[in-house]
DNA sequence: TGACTGTCAGTTGTCAACAGTTAGCAATTA
DNA sequence: TAATTGCTAACTGTTGACAACTGACAGTCA
């Protein structure tokens, strides 16, 4: 953000050496961000303005900036005069923005497939053994992570920065709830046969076929949704215990 | 964003009697953004905040606050102390920015054919002739307007908040560059062309023919980049004389 | 002349205090 | 008892002041 669009004012990836030169909110952002993307701080959870500075030692100020931020990338939901909450996703919002992630995801894949070299293929093999490995030993949130990692790389090879931008928005939205994209997605194995037909295409360079792949997808959460009807038993996020999925 | 997922805490729409509730700093956001998009305030102009307060009248705690969160939505960039800025998007960022804004679209028309109503595909054909109309007389940004509206249906009609959210971002950060559009698309008559063909496979009910005729041409524009290798002689954006584009 | 250093004005970052609003509870009334 | 009214505590919104930082400029020295 700033934000949203991440590309401008972050400037991640800074020189080691540097000392931290990055602002009082900026760390309280990114801290409280940690927090709820891995799950400690809840759907739902009241981030109190007072409460928070007491904790992490600062004034209000900070504070209110960083909130500000997080519910700009939708990660809270601030209600005016009423306070912060860490955002709550209803089932059918989550399945919008998964939607548009598969969009985006889509686009990424056609626009990247021409520019992959070498290395970025056998690092999608890699990804793609990951996965299956873990998907055998039924280690779903290290799954995820290779998932994410497999996802990233197309996002990344884009060369697309905005593309960047709004994925990993999405990301951040939709990651907290592995549970739900299960049951969105199907099981394991299934998403697992999807990866092998698109790391086929895309290793035949055939950029069409893999983003038809993607894109035929699409509406089958939407679809399961309206068949079932039903909500899924979880609606809570499952804590990851290892790695962000980022 | 409580505001880039602009769905949350805006609430937009409140009834007419209402009293003015809203917050100082929603106000200068509201009132900042208007002058962005209308090209009052160009692209580069330097935000100082003090500034900013004393013509606004409040002090400064209510301009950060707004500042940080047009800076989420992308149209300021903020640089950590040393100040604002409209931002500038250069033509690559512009164009990664209209490459997505239309995979976008393309889903939006996807997921909204099925759900057109009569009344819908009536206004679909009156746009479309405003269009046309707009065209021949040579009126640009009537052209524009028109076109917008066009596409803003489909985007409404497909029932995707988050899409939504995400497109009104991608607009509100593109459409200040009236000049660059028309250089990239191509001339208004082509524009025509091919919005005649969407509206007929839409009234057809062909979701996937619309969707394809939009995709299709979303490498168009990088790949007219890399062919001339030039920058269009205008990139300051036009100033709209008429209603917003939105 | 050229490079370096110290100073300075202007700016942003942070803080603490005040004012206004909200939700909840207790007291009151029918 | 149920509904309404009036209070209260806790919170957020806004303000103004202070501290820290940045970039530019003038002065100094080789």
């Amino acid at each position: 953000m700033n934000d949203t669009p991440p590309s401008n004012e972050d400037g991640e990836a800074r020189d080691d050496r540097r000392l931290d030169n990055r602002t009082l909110w900026e760390q309280v952002r990114d801290r409280i961000r940690e927090d709820i993307l891995s799950g400690e701080l809840a759907p739902g959870t009241v981030l109190s303005e007072v409460s928070l500075a007491r904790s992490l030692g600062v004034s209000r100020g900070p504070i209110r900036e960083a909130l500000g931020r997080l519910a700009s990338e939708g990660l809270v939901t601030i209600t005016p005069r009423r306070g912060a909450i860490v955002t709550e996703l209803t089932r059918d919002e989550f399945i919008d923005a998964y939607q548009v992630r598969e969009a985006l995801e889509t686009l990424a894949i056609r626009l990247a497939v021409p520019r992959l070299t070498e290395a970025d293929l056998a690092r999608l093999r890699e990804l793609h053994e990951e996965m299956i490995e873990h998907a055998r030993a039924d280690r779903v949130n290290a799954f995820f992570a290779a998932n994410a990692g497999f996802h990233e790389l197309f996002v990344t090879a884009s060369g697309n920065g905005k593309l960047g931008d709004m994925y990993r928005l999405l990301l951040d939205q939709t990651g907290r709830y592995l549970a739900r994209s299960l049951a969105l997605r199907g099981s394991l194995d299934k998403s697992i046969a999807e990866h092998s037909a698109i790391l086929e295409a895309v290793e035949a360079g055939d950029a069409e076929g893999a983003a038809h792949l993607l894109a035929d997808h699409i509406e089958v959460p939407r679809r399961v949704e309206e068949e079932t009807g039903e909500h899924p038993a979880v609606t809570a996020p499952i804590k990851t215990t290892e790695g962000s999925d980022r």
